[in-house]
DNA sequence: CGGGACTTGGA
DNA sequence: CCAAGTCCC
């Protein structure tokens, strides 16, 4: 008898119950589709994908099957040829994928074969975290504290399982290159360089992180993480959206050289609950990634201005931290998170340029854009979110800067116009004086942009316009 | 320079 | 009461 694994965003072998399944009772075979869809992979994650792909073939010992397609249509003509008797997959939450699944477990079960829907990429399954009254949190902070720390702790991983691999006598199957991913995409080039893709590099990062000397890493987490310059964040978001890593790997392995009630361990994995928290709204909203949460944002009128959603893309606001951030993006597949809330609040507040507009760029230039984090983001800054994200926060972006980057090490990095700005001056240069300009060599309007709207004008424009918002949410 | 104002869900 | 913030006094 065969099984067949239907790899997905559980791209390990590690801790990963649906192969651990799969490979107790029979031997396994092993399959990846390119499904197309409406919401198809961003160029950035393709690229990440084709290494992970790659890198997982080779753990398989060049047993992994690829595909390109619908799932329904290949997956029963595939068992067919390997004569497996059940399909084995990891349960996901867009309402794409789980209608899919749905869908060929019961083509399976027509065709007298079974399909097994395991869970394993989330610490707390949506259906485990409810409010007394049975319905979902809409907050995070009580959604995690008296819901997912109430209950169940995580389970520790699960060892990679033996592999006894079924005889694979395919020959439809496709060869990497021919899934595309790497097609007309300027990530593929020497942005790869920084990352080793693979569950291999996942356990690396994390353990850079849970090891960290001195003051890095895990060490200085709760104050170090939102300062772009310091090495604290994990750098594990890739990792995580594909599965290289589970996220019970990182909440485990992050607590081993740290006593259970350490704060730097407590606030990194209730990052690791903001995860389990946005993919309860996927799960309880799935048209999350188009509909604000709160309904009373449908008709919030929105301004319409292609050339500043542009300068906001390619990084010529005038605003450098915000230009910094967004120029790391485009030029790296990566952005710190606090730097995300930043050109967040800036494109939604300041520009008042609808938040789909963001989301799509991120789901775009990302590596680690994922379904649930990056539709649950962006309604979060903009405030149509179920957390009660409060209309009045719009982030300064001179203050921020100051703040979180003070010696302007992370936008000197992206902004090098500024490399002679001095850090008074640095976040706000049109507020320089003459010669303080002319020393560092930068002419606004010219070598570097002015700014693209008024601070003042552009947070009062955003306050009145979300004050008109009607109260009621229904 | 510190406190209070701005909002709203949840215990 | 508390929450990834800012402004004004």
């Amino acid at each position: 008898m065969t099984i067949l694994h239907w790899f997905r965003d559980d791209l390990r072998l590690g801790d990963n119950p649906a192969l651990n399944h799969a490979s107790q009772l029979a031997k396994t075979a092993y399959v990846y589709i390119l499904e197309e869809e409406a919401s198809s992979l961003g160029g950035a994650a393709q690229v990440w994908l084709h290494h992970s792909l790659s890198a997982l073939n080779q753990q398989l010992q060049g047993n992994l099957l690829l595909y390109k397609g619908k799932a329904s249509d290949i997956l029963p003509e595939l068992m067919e040829t390997l004569n497996a008797e059940r399909l084995t997959m990891t349960r996901r939450y867009h309402l794409a994928g789980v209608k899919t699944d749905a869908e060929i477990t019961e083509t399976l079960s027509g065709l007298g074969k079974s399909a097994s829907v395991i869970s394993g990429n989330l610490l707390w399954e949506p259906e485990e975290i409810a409010k007394q009254d049975g319905t979902p949190y809409k907050v995070f902070t009580p959604f995690y504290r008296r819901g997912c720390l109430n209950a169940q702790p995580p389970r520790l991983p699960l060892p990679a399982p033996e592999l006894d691999h079924a005889a694979i006598g395919v020959n439809n199957a496709l060869p990497l290159e021919e899934l595309g991913l790497l097609d007309g995409s300027h990530w593929q080039t020497e942005i790869t360089n920084d990352w080793e893709i693979s569950e291999q590099g996942g356990h690396s990062r994390l353990e850079a992180f849970s090891n960290a000397s001195g003051s890095d890493g895990i060490n200085d987490y709760v104050d170090g993480r939102n300062f772009p310059a310091k090495t604290n964040v994990s750098r594990l978001s890739p990792y995580l959206r594909f599965g290289q890593i589970s996220a019970h790997q990182a909440w485990h392995e992050a607590g081993k050289n740290k006593r259970p009630d350490d704060r730097q361990l407590d606030i990194f994995r209730s990052e690791l609950g903001w995860r389990e928290f946005s993919y309860s709204l996927l799960h309880f909203n799935p048209d999350m990634k188009t509909d604000p949460l709160q309904t009373r944002f449908a008709s919030f009128g929105w301004a319409e201005n292609p050339e500043h959603l542009k300068k906001w893309q390619r990084g010529q606001t005038g605003y450098p931290i915000v230009d910094a951030a967004m120029r790391e993006l485009y030029q790296t597949g990566y952005m710190h998170n606090r730097v995300r809330m930043i050109v967040g609040s800036f494109l939604v507040k300041n520009l008042l340029l609808h938040w789909h507009h963001g989301e799509a760029w991120f789901w775009d230039c990302l590596f680690d854009a994922d379904r649930a984090n990056n539709s649950a983001g962006w309604q979060w800054i903009a405030g149509c979110g179920a957390d009660a994200a409060p209309y009045f926060r719009v982030f300064n972006p001179v203050t921020q800067g100051q703040k979180f980057d003070p010696d302007g090490r992370y936008t000197r990095a992206y902004v090098p116009e500024l490399q002679d700005m001095p850090n008074k001056y640095l976040f706000n240069p049109w507020d320089a004086p003459k010669d303080v300009l002319a020393r560092a060599r930068v002419q606004l309007g010219k070598s570097y942009p002015f700014p693209i709207v008024d601070l003042k004008a552009s947070r009062q424009r955003a306050l009145d316009a979300f004050a008109d918002l009607p109260k009621s949410k229904i």
